[in-house]
DNA sequence: GAGTGGTCTAGACCACAGC
DNA sequence: CTGTGGTCTAGACCACTCG
């Protein structure tokens, strides 16, 4: 009738079950799981099995496995911001995480577009944040941000300046939400005045624009980023393997 | 005296045995490999151990193991190209591997930058290549491609309309040369009148500029890259997991 | 030394491909 | 039916961390 074959192995499983439990936050960003021999016990399996389930979920970055001390669930620290997250690094080689200048923060509906590309409902409420990065001493970036306002409760109330450089490690702490996956889209576009007055570059001057749409380990987008970078000394980062 | 603790695990040692076949040809692109009880005997380990080097080789995408059917030497195909090496996709969504239209082929002396990057010394010669490729009908990307001559003899005596488009797989049969590995760089660039003008564009048009380096399994450059593109309608895609 | 993850082994059985 | 890779188990031992 239904043609799926339907076979799953154990390991994958465990592995739901525990993606299930991160998901809800029984299990938290720094905290330890039990030992594998624990869990094994717990899920009535052998250590084999959980380990590769466990395996599994660390090759995603969902979990950090320390030899001789144990597992633990991957949190947002500034190297894991820096190597996994920011893909922008000087021609020379050299990283380090742009600081922010804040310009704008409010609450609004939800356009077609962002409601589209948040799975939201036209007319919810988004949070919109707009800011400016600095690459090294110069103002580099021009960034958009829009956040599902239901995620995130008195995000507006704050005052600008309360607002962190490091977003996803706040959204972690605060409000729960861990961002575990992105898919960056990336073009070319002429910058527009209201970009190219901030990063003291001429109309039309070309700048990369880095759309990115972010998802919690349960699927769920929880932020559109839109920034758009002087590439001038740095560059775009991507390796294939 | 030394400080390193150097202690390789087995499955390691397998596996640098097994990356030293593929480097050296004895393993070919295409090829299946003994089984996995088979390499067991030959190196003397159990199966398990192999099955984790093999793994660790698939997972790397020099390997591909089918159930059923063995395991078998990757090989550059037309889906690989797609979707392994090329990133450029249409907004829609839609994938389509660019058709190529050659510019030049000449024989030179590397310059320092070609020297530097493809590990030669300057005066080496090196094949440049120019092409201009079609996202769907539209021309829109300008690439400029730098291969050392030792490694590909009589590549230039062809006539330019014989060299294909799918140039990977080309190196791969013709050369024995596979690509396994690739750095891209990107950057928002200016177009320059002999870029703008096939791409139908205004000089100092945007264009994603993608600069390449591609390396073999052994870690050798064989191949600098610049392709600079008119991203309109299309996108670069980049998955954070 | 006790506890954790990491490696290695050996054997049984399952899913899949192909003759 | 046979051969391949994939899963699952159980047990031994190794490397690392920390008290």
């Amino acid at each position: 009738m239904d043609g799926t074959p339907d076979f799953k192995p154990l390991y994958l499983q465990v592995k739901d079950l525990m993606v299930r439990r991160l998901a809800s936050g029984a299990w938290r960003p720094g905290e330890a799981l039990p030992s594998e021999f624990q869990l094994a016990d717990e899920f009535g399996v052998s250590q084999g099995t959980v380990r590769k389930a466990l395996d599994e979920l660390a090759a995603q970055n969902l979990l950090d496995r320390k030899q001789g001390k144990g597992t633990f669930v991957a949190q947002h620290t500034a190297q894991r911001a820096l190597f996994h997250f920011f893909h922008l690094i000087a021609d020379t080689g050299e990283r380090a995480l742009p600081g922010a200048r804040m310009l704008s923060l409010a609450k609004a509906k939800a356009d077609r577009g962002e409601a589209m590309r948040l799975g939201l409902r036209t007319g919810s409420l988004v949070i919109r944040l707009k800011r400016l990065r600095l690459l090294g001493q110069r103002v580099a970036i021009h960034e958009r941000i829009v956040l599902p306002a239901a995620l995130f409760p008195g995000f507006t109330d704050r005052l600008s300046v309360d607002v962190p450089n490091e977003l996803y490690r706040y959204y972690e702490e605060r409000y729960g939400v861990t961002v575990a996956r992105a898919v960056e889209k990336l073009k070319a576009v002429a910058a527009r005045p209201d970009e190219a007055k901030p990063l003291g570059l001429k109309n039309g001057a070309p700048l990369l624009e880095i759309d990115r749409l972010a998802y919690t380990v349960d699927g769920r987008a929880v932020e559109w980023r839109r920034s758009r970078c002087d590439t001038a000394g740095h560059h775009y980062i991507s390796e294939i393997v």
